[in-house]
DNA sequence: CTTGAAGCGGAGGTGTGCCTCCGCTAGAGT
DNA sequence: ACTCTAGCGGAGGCACACCTCCGCTTCAAG
């Protein structure tokens, strides 16, 4: 099921056209100052990337929280959108397609991790809607015979997460190592 | 083989008292703070943790690399400890054993690579030193028809780099995603 | 015990990022 | 076209990290 995470930042978006299109360019400098220099980009640095002024980045996202946040839901709510595109795959075809699409998501997971210590509401809605549009891909794979069945859907996650997010020679490495870890994954059930 | 990439620190540790002594104190401070805080710790936090003068820490390592390279090594050297030490056991035994310690050392290492853009004369050292110590496990484990032939060493290293540095709900689930991540490893050989 | 030099520490100058505040600009409703 | 208000931008005060420099301290050799 697909919770509409999204919604919120949407939301949140000035009725203004100038004002619309500098929240727009913040968020997509803010994606790639994260994606580049994780949690502590300067804020400074994106206001002055996306084209506008430092107190129209704090108008729109008052702490560096808020931005995060934002940022993030956004993100999320891509990844719930591409689990209901994958559902008419083969089982296994259709998990494997949708954890390709979550690797790109990881990169600004990481950035939001690190900055976001403890739990905020967004981020706790955004877990489950995650969980409810990629669970049931893992679930229908494990029901088919696909997935081993000792181990659990976060399990899955917290290993394609990791192994996506460091540092590799190039993309056929990284596609290589990922293999043979879901290998890992397709072991016979047990 | 190994290759004693610690006598490069060892060399630079001063030979008066309290001078060694301060040494091994902002090396211990800073590999905490690297633990803690990655790449981006504050020097003069960790001159204070290590009850030491900024100045102190600047005369031991004038650079942020230098501090960095040196915590490093020191690192670098004991996993290369570690695998003299595993070498009596079963192929596969032993393998995992020095894996479980190279997790420990990842910790380390992430700082680094966030710090040390480009290859350093050390950094090169290390690899290649790491390398000549945990290959030849690796290896074994091949030919002992124990570990998959269509990958080499640095991608068992990525791999596992990378599960580990996530952060994990605890223990036994980084264990278990771990543990499913060799299963693919040791899958039959092809 | 004496003494000289190796080593110490932290004050202070410089740079950079955070965030607030307010005079100016330009969109939207009439 | 006119107005009025939402929105803009960036100057400036604050905090903190980096790194240098130099007068004081303490080790250890004779």
């Amino acid at each position: 099921m697909t919770f509409p995470v999204g919604e919120i930042v949407a939301s949140r978006r000035p009725h203004r056209k100038d004002a619309a299109r500098n929240f727009d360019a913040l968020l997509d400098a803010a994606r790639e100052a994260f994606a580049a220099h994780g949690a502590d980009a300067s804020l400074e640095d994106i206001a002055r990337r996306a084209g506008v002024g430092i107190g129209t980045l704090y108008r729109n996202f008052p702490t560096r929280r808020a931005l995060f946040e934002s940022v993030y839901a956004d993100e999320v709510d891509e990844l719930c959108r591409v689990a209901d595109e994958v559902a008419g795959l083969e089982p296994w075809e259709a998990l494997t397609t949708w954890l390709r699409r979550f690797t790109e998501y990881m990169v600004t997971k990481r950035a939001v991790r690190e900055a976001l210590n403890d739990e905020s509401e967004i981020f706790q809605a955004c877990r489950e809607s995650m969980h409810g549009a990629g669970g049931p891909l893992f679930e229908r794979a494990q029901a088919a015979g696909e997935a081993r069945k000792d181990m659990d859907f976060v399990d899955l996650l917290r290993m394609v997460a990791g192994i996506t997010a460091t540092a590799f020679d190039d993309d056929a490495q990284r596609d290589r190592v990922l293999a043979i870890a879901l290998d890992g994954v397709r072991t016979t059930a047990r």
